[in-house]
DNA sequence: GACCAGGCACATC
DNA sequence: GATGTGCATGGT
């Protein structure tokens, strides 16, 4: 388990190299929700395609995402990749968000976090990962979210084995740290962009800003 | 032309 | 419970 000042200094020092993140790129928390769902394991850059389609066409919007025909909303979404599988999930999690909360984002923020967690995870097609990028980019909650660039950088600084689970990955932030959204959400974002950045190929590269905490030989 | 990208569900053992 | 596989486009 990092001690929690290794973990402040991580995020200090990407903090000066990237600047602040301003995550989620999403206009309202309904945008985001969506682009939670259409960024499972696809590049964003494709997530955004699929979104400016689903605003030019009106989609953006949980009654007419809920009643259009699959296909067509499949088509909509064709650039953010798995089309068929994503278009299905939408429109379960809309409907259900529809039947839950009449879609109304306020009421499903005021359901309690542990609770609505377990909610979002009942949803075909939301994992842990998508179920708390909405609680914390979309509902504004302190939960922190793990993702793959997460499990590396614990991994490759030796904190962690590859075996570490999503929760427990999970729980040493949430540990560390006091419950702050703000916080969370631009370390995740800060996590994300180094964990993008091209010198993760090669071993302490000089362009990485956490090259000087990483063990000699390893990858950041 | 591999390989990867802000995962998840489901089948099988 | 763990492990494997399908889903699919677009950039490097």
């Amino acid at each position: 388990m990092p001690p929690a000042r290794s973990l402040l200094a991580y995020y200090k020092a990407l903090r000066r190299h990237y600047g602040h993140q301003h995550w989620w790129p999403g206009e309202t928390p309904f945008e985001v929700m969506v682009g939670a769902i259409l960024t499972q394991n696809t590049a964003w850059i494709n997530v955004e395609k699929a979104i400016a389609n689903l605003k030019a066409l009106g989609l953006l919007d949980a009654a007419r995402l809920a009643a259009i025909d699959a296909p067509s909303l499949a088509t909509a979404i064709r650039p953010a990749g798995y089309f068929n599988q994503k278009a299905k999930r939408l429109q379960g999690f809309v409907r259900w968000f529809l039947e839950q909360f009449g879609g109304d984002v306020e009421r499903m923020r005021a359901v309690p976090i542990p609770r609505m967690r377990e909610e979002l995870l009942k949803v075909k097609g939301i994992g842990p990962e998508t179920a708390d990028s909405i609680l914390l980019y979309a509902l504004g909650h302190p939960v922190f979210v793990v993702d793959a660039y997460t499990h590396r950088l614990l991994q490759r600084h030796g904190f962690v084995g590859e075996e570490a689970s999503y929760d427990e990955l999970k729980e040493i932030f949430e540990s560390a740290f006091p419950p702050d959204a703000s916080f969370y959400n631009d370390f995740h974002a800060q996590i994300v962009n180094v964990g993008k950045d091209s010198c993760r190929t090669q071993p302490r590269c000089d362009k990485c800003p956490l090259r000087r905490f990483l063990p000699s030989g390893t990858k950041p």
